[in-house]
DNA sequence: TTGAAAGCGCTACCAA
DNA sequence: TTGGTAGCGCTTTCAA
């Protein structure tokens, strides 16, 4: 068993009193009783038991991330962020999976209900509805915060990209580069971004004087294998569009990989435009035109948000959106035959 | 404030004493008993706190992942695996970058010491002399397990992959085709998988009566970028190669990029075999061979044998290899001249 | 089967 | 500036 404050207080000659003060309020002490009192925490490598601190200051110093599959490397750089977020304010890190979660019928509500966590960062926007309500009730909701995906119709602090400027920007550009047939990739049904997405590319085509047939939007999951799969069906198109927004990069590296098994050569023949700006959309065959999100800002900003708010200054606004940008590389080209 | 056990105790008109067993020992507490507090517990929806029972049980039920680098996609489905392997016991778990802990100059250590965490897995072989003579430390070693990476010269308990099985079967396959000169791209100098796997490979290599010569050995991380980079130099050997190890699949969809910016095509010139693979290898241009090393199966033996030492059944033996196998896609063919 | 009460290790109040 | 001490909310012994 480690060294408890008892022990230092009997080694270093002072109450316990004195070396909880030393260790938390230097300014507290005098400077000869603080060295005395630091040579032998230092000499046994001291550190407070953090729940009997926790248990007194009624705070956890950790926070809880919840994600919708944290196998899924999309979100590896927004945990990052979060920690990046978290770590100068020494708050420590929880991470669990709303899928585990969902079967072991445990809400992610349990761990600031047994005060486990201080706060919590969501980023599925998808819990079922009777979480939500959990999420919302007043001893709570200031607690919480949602990053990326965010539940609809609700009124939850959210940090997220500007998912609809950034289908704007990719269908500018490919309007620019003459294509007038567009697909989209959707992600997931009943996905926020699917639909924010799916709205930014609608409205941006609007504005161009284009739209989009129903025929030409495929998709239903952010994976490759569903872009794989889709580029056939979208192939098949009474008219064949020249130029695929895609709400994923993972769906555009799918979706290049299918066209390329059907013969098709992407840029010549089809434009594809991917989302996110993943650190492999460089480096796959053609290297990706995207749109970048910046990941670990979103992460970074949504601990910031939260540790705000659990020190009392919530933000005027609750909702914070993100800039996105378009980085285009290879997979856009003209359309044929405006070469 | 949630409500306390107290409180619930009084609203059920038992003793505290009581509501604890109901909720913890429900069979040492008669039925009746036990359906009045479960309804009083339930209307309230009370949940236990957790430091408080924490500093009783002296338990934190808690485990701490230690990530190189918590950004980098690679570690998302180890650390799925630990989460599946500790959900089961209630275990929740933390997470931190040994990146960002040593630039705050914190042990992971600490976390143990002031009993945040009951364990520790780490997945990076790299750290500091003095954090492992802490780790090593015999009130600690027995609650740190190592998973895909380790320290060398060290005996902490180990899950791991067969590197040197996988590289061997990169280079029997290769051989098969009638490859005669190779190249290896290699990880960060001082990583054990970088060792491991060129070992691997030499030694494979010299069993075919086939060497490595030194100029046909580059890398220097697992980075898609340094991939990227090598493949120029590669193709600059005297002897050119006509097949490729790479230590991750990150640096062959780089180096595969690389070459294709030379005009040299993957596989018809050049074989090239990846290491992991990783969601995407399946779907680059063209799908990658790669060794196959079961990340969630690391990450979940890794919490299995670290709740079992904790639990006080340490394995009798300290190192668990897992098995690889290889994935033969489209990124290796015939060597040239063999078709 | 149940309750009273000690005490886990710490912080913060109050008094000296 | 320092020490004594109550008490954070729970579990667990012991006795009834």
């Amino acid at each position: 068993m480690a060294i408890g404050i008892k022990e230092i207080a009997r080694l270093a000659g002072v109450s316990t009193a004195t070396v909880s003060r030393a260790l938390s309020q230097p300014a507290r002490v005098s400077p000869e009783t603080r060295a005395q009192v630091m040579a032998v925490v230092e000499q046994h490598d001291y550190r407070a038991n953090s729940f009997a601190r926790s248990l007194r200051v009624r705070r956890a110093d950790a926070v809880l991330a919840l994600v919708p599959n944290l196998g899924n490397p999309f979100f590896s750089e927004i945990i990052a962020g979060i920690q990046e977020g978290l770590a100068p304010a020494g708050i420590d890190l929880l991470v669990t999976d709303s899928l585990s979660q969902q079967v072991r019928r445990q809400s992610p509500v349990g761990h600031l209900q047994a005060a486990r966590a201080d706060g919590l960062i969501c980023l599925d926007g998808g819990l079922p509805a009777e979480v939500l309500d959990e999420l919302a009730a007043s001893d709570v909701a200031g607690r919480v915060v949602f990053a990326c995906e965010w539940p609809e119709g609700r009124h939850f602090t959210t940090v997220r990209s500007d998912n609809r400027a950034g289908m704007a920007l990719a269908v500018q550009h490919l309007a620019a580069l003459g294509h007038r047939r567009f697909a989209l990739l959707t992600g997931p049904a009943g996905n926020v971004l699917t639909q924010e997405r799916r709205q930014g590319a609608v409205a941006a085509l609007a504005a161009a004087g284009l739209s989009l047939p129903p025929e030409a939007i495929a998709g239903g999951s952010f994976e490759i294998r569903d872009g794989y799969r889709a580029a056939g069906a979208l192939m098949r198109c009474a008219e064949r569009p020249t130029a695929i927004l895609c709400a994923s990069d993972q769906l555009a590296i799918g979706c290049i990989s299918g066209l390329s098994e059907l013969g098709i050569r992407v840029p010549e023949d089809v434009s594809v435009v991917g989302f996110d700006d993943i650190a492999l959309a460089a480096y796959s065959r053609p290297p990706l035109t995207t749109i970048r999100q910046d990941r670990r800002r979103l992460g970074r900003s949504a601990a910031e948000r939260l540790l705000d708010s659990l020190a009392g200054r919530p933000a005027a606004e609750p909702l914070t959106t993100l800039p996105v940008e378009i980085v285009v590389r290879r997979s856009t080209a003209p359309a044929p035959g405006r070469g």
